[in-house]
DNA sequence: AAAATAGACAACCGCGGCGCC
DNA sequence: AGGCGCCGCGGTTGTCTATTT
């Protein structure tokens, strides 16, 4: 299909803006609101074409925006989310409340990416580069979990994008008003603005994944993250899913590995129920997450984002063998059942525990490289 | 002090998705 | 159903500044 040039390209600046465009456009969207960007720079007296303006406003103008050094816990998040979302700056960034996808991603490619390397793991496997079975188990069981999780993560991304599609389209079809100026104390009303108001929680697999590392150090720890709601009512509970792959392969400093080791030890002989959202996942003894088939939706259709409140996201943990599961499916599609307790006997199941050890060993010295320990982990 | 190099960040480009007609 | 236009995303390039030689 043939495509139109988003604008003429003849006699439209390009390069730097200059305060004065700044201003023109600041002042218009201010007054008008940016409705077609491609309309906008003939209304609003600018030279440039309507992706430029737009991407200014966007990356730089907007009101809404965190400028300045990224705090630890920014970087973490950051981390983490890229090992389960990969290069989706967009759905990374909805993470991070006043950071842009282009800051993300210009962080991640002369920051984080270097630092990563420098410890000696694949920034974008987020694997020990040094692992020379790396690539034969590659696939290993809290791999394909963890990238069950991510796309359970991006259905609801999805869903959080067309939900701020439908809540730009308010924006544009109500222009700013009096009332709007009240409402947001002055601030034109924007992107942000209307996203505050309707932002689903989030982060649901963060919070497992920050479970993860929590329980892997045996730390009891404030897990909130900046934009989810959510809470897990007890740090236990989420050692419950560390144990994930963590069983006796804990890192860090001497007491960390004892306490680690020990709450590991107290969770021998538990199953794990994780209710998330309508989304059940459970854990066997051998750490791996089982999800409930006839709960399993990734549509973006459906209404995974709606209210998710903090009944709605429970922690289970209840004795029992494991094996009284009913039409469940394990989360990753790679084995059959009789390969999956041959994966888990047969010794794969600890390589992969190194792996983990490994890289998340390479966190720790990442997070210890700082003066302070950040409250994610 | 000047040139070269590296680092950081802003901005651009092209593609794909989505909605409208 | 398919063409078209718009927007958003991710990759890449350009530019400015800081550091090194």
């Amino acid at each position: 299909m043939g495509r139109s040039p988003c604008c003429e390209k003849v006699g439209l600046k390009k390069g730097p803006w200059t305060p004065e465009e700044d201003q023109k456009l600041l002042a218009y969207i201010e007054q008008h609101g940016h409705g077609s960007w491609r309309a906008l720079p003939a209304k609003a007296g600018l030279q440039r074409c309507g992706k430029s303006c737009r991407l200014r406003w966007i990356n730089y103008l907007r009101p809404d925006i965190k400028r300045g050094k990224f705090s630890l816990q920014e970087e973490q998040t950051i981390i983490q989310l890229h090992a389960l979302l990969g290069n989706r700056w967009s759905a990374i960034a909805t993470h991070l409340p006043k950071r842009t996808d282009n800051e993300i991603k210009n962080y991640w490619n002369t920051h984080l990416k270097k630092r990563l390397t420098k410890m000696g793991i694949d920034p974008v496997t987020h694997k020990p580069k040094t692992n020379a079975l790396g690539s034969a188990i590659g696939q290993t069981r809290d791999a394909a979990n963890l990238s069950h999780m991510a796309q359970w993560e991006s259905a609801r991304l999805e869903a959080e994008a067309r939900l701020v599609r439908e809540s730009k389209v308010l924006l544009v079809t109500n222009p700013p008003s009096q009332d709007h100026h009240q409402l947001s104390g002055g601030q034109i009303p924007n992107k942000a603005t209307v996203l505050a108001a309707s932002r689903p929680q989030c982060l649901d697999v963060l919070k497992a994944w920050q479970g993860v590392v929590s329980g892997m150090f045996g730390i009891a720890r404030d897990l909130e993250s900046p934009t989810s709601t959510l809470n897990f009512p007890e740090n236990n509970n989420m050692l419950a899913i560390s144990n994930l792959g963590f069983n006796e392969n804990c890192v860090g400093n001497n007491s960390l590995q004892a306490s680690c080791f020990e709450k590991s030890n107290q969770m021998q002989g538990l199953k794990e129920k994780i209710i998330l959202d309508d989304h059940e996942m459970t854990t066997d003894q051998g750490g791996a997450i089982w999800f409930q088939e006839s709960s399993f939706r990734t549509s973006a259709h459906e209404n995974i984002i709606e209210g998710l409140s903090e009944d709605d996201v429970m922690l289970v943990c209840e004795s029992g063998d494991g094996a009284g599961h009913h039409h469940q499916q394990q989360s990753s599609s790679l084995m059959d059942g009789e390969d999956q307790n041959s994966y888990i006997n047969n010794g794969a199941y600890n390589a992969n525990f190194e792996d983990n050890k490994n890289y998340w060993n390479s966190i720790l010295n990442l997070v210890n490289a700082s003066a302070t320990w950040s409250p994610v982990f």
